[in-house]
DNA sequence: CTGAAAGCGCTTACAG
DNA sequence: CTGAAAGCGCTTACAG
């Protein structure tokens, strides 16, 4: 599918065409939409010469990479890449606000085969750009809900939230303490509802004072925990919204010479290799990272021409119980 | 400088300049050396078309990336190629034999502008066929003596190693135990010597029965842990080759109720951001992971007409120390 | 705003 | 083993 493939089925000349798929501002804008609609449904892919064919990349984009949670992603979509020749480029773009507005044009320049975002917006204008070069995208933890069309990839971030709640709540806790991630993005807010949820369904009334937010980082898991273990009745229980989060809780639990799970039960989630080699051992929902890595990759990579219609879809969560949960001290 | 200029110069016709450049058979050999220097010598970069510009792209290469660590390095490349517009591949070779043979080809394929090999060797042959296509590259913490002409950076490691020791050794120490990394990594070897040279120096024999060697992961830790500690004769320190060594140690220690460093006093090597966050926070010998990177992408991706010479560089390490050392029991 | 013409860098098929 | 010729996909400069 050639440039003047598309010129022919169009009803411009060539360099029309390629005018349109530079970006340039002097085509009219029904000839720009017709073109672009067809370079959409021929999935049309520049080629550098003679038989050059695709250039075997997935852009990888994170916001932060801060935390080991994006090593476990960085992990999942580089082995899926590599299975059929792929390479991955990684970017860090410092902004939950999503890419900038020549990022598509950079991707498109080197040919990158798909993108996956990571925990960042997609606006309209970037998707409709990407669109427009065929370029296939994928969110995974969106922040904010993704423009419609938008296909995303998560896990069931409510359900796990409920189950580390539960489990808490079973081994008699009544104040549990939560420390969410940024309040904007859906797999954060999901996670404290499905803690109000556990809470409410238990008929355990939702102090508001217990419930605090952060970035998902060890520092905003340290600062939560002191703040909550400062109320004049402080929780029995923290259930933090990362590990990197839960490992701040402990290392503020210890400072404050309270040893977990004795004094404090916590509970993070991820389940990043480190949670187990944490002291105590950390009680926490898996999320399968890399396998949502994988499963973007391969939606991103494979062109499965009958199922092109964006799809949204949510792994499963589980709970991982280990040593950092007791019974409260007073039971 | 295109193929028809290095076809001129080389008075062969543009034709045999792309054969040699594809790795076609059909070349007489003298032929296709007198193109290759020439292309080597122009830096010759192939063009997609008109104005296409260098991909703006560099290849990261692993051999594994299970470790925070490998993160460090990847924040480190993904920020200064940034800041030249440049995108990071990264990939992961699960084999510390280096690259395989059509690697080279993958990687000119999409235009790479340079390599950062971390932690494996690289081939004479590897090293021929990146020259042929003036694609610079440069090895971080080369497993093995790399050949000559190769650039590599690393970190003081001898004296890191030094210092850690002589840090236990000060504080009373006699029994100090070491667990390396890989034995045929250099960085790993010379962080044992200065082990070694500081007991020397302090006049404290080397006992082999003290020293192990496993894979700088938390694993290997735990396992050397155990094994020293259940010597009849146990080290009251044990100096480990990585802070995730050093982790699990921690682990060791914890598990057989020693209280770290009341009974047993750990250092670790590479002062992650983690090490900070452990419990007790980490004493361990600070390698600039972010910088080295940040040079290994300025060597690669900086033309430096003048300076075209292949460089060594080890970066400075420094003793941080934290919580996790303290004067033995019986003093 | 559009396209015919010229041009770019590269590759292929083939004659020698 | 080599290169003149033809061709590819794309872009640029410019006339209308």
């Amino acid at each position: 599918m050639t440039i003047a493939h598309i010129a022919e089925r169009a009803g411009v000349s060539a360099p029309t065409v390629s005018k349109v798929i530079n970006g340039r501002p002097e085509v009219a804008p029904a000839t720009r939409q017709r073109v672009e609609r067809l370079l959409r449904e021929h999935g049309y892919r520049r080629r550098g010469g003679q038989g050059d064919g695709p250039a075997g990349l997935v852009d990888l984009v994170f916001t932060e990479i801060e935390s080991p949670w994006a090593m476990e992603l960085v992990r999942g979509v580089e082995a899926s890449a590599r299975e059929v020749g792929a390479g991955v480029v990684i970017s860090v773009l410092h902004d939950r606000a999503g890419p900038g507005r020549d990022w598509v044009e950079r991707i498109a320049a080197r040919h990158t085969d798909g993108a996956i975002l990571v925990g960042s917006r997609i606006s309209a204008d970037r998707h409709d750009r990407l669109a427009a070069r065929s370029i296939p995208f994928v969110v995974v933890d969106p922040d904010g809900e993704p423009p419609a069309g938008v296909a995303s990839v998560g896990a069931t971030n409510w359900h796990g939230g409920l189950a580390a709640t539960r489990h808490l709540l079973e081994l008699g806790h009544r104040r549990i303490g939560m420390i969410g991630g940024p309040p904007g993005m859906l797999c954060s807010r999901a996670r404290v509802d499905g803690y109000r949820a556990a809470l409410e369904t238990a008929g355990v009334p939702v102090d508001p004072a217990l419930i605090g937010y952060g970035d998902f980082l060890v520092g905003s898991g340290r600062d939560g925990g002191h703040e909550l273990l400062s109320l004049p009745d402080p929780p029995t229980a923290i259930f933090a919204g990362s590990d990197m989060q839960a490992f701040g809780v402990l290392e503020a639990a210890r400072r404050r010479g309270l040893r977990v799970p004795g004094d404090l039960s916590v509970v993070g989630f991820d389940d990043l290799p480190l949670a187990r080699s944490a002291w105590p051992p950390l009680t926490t929902v898996c999320q399968p990272l890399q396998e949502m890595a994988a499963l973007a990759t391969r939606m991103v990579l494979d062109p499965s021409p009958g199922g092109r219609e964006p799809r949204r879809v949510e792994l499963a969560t589980e709970l991982v119980v280990r040593e950092s949960t007791s019974p409260p001290a007073g039971r």
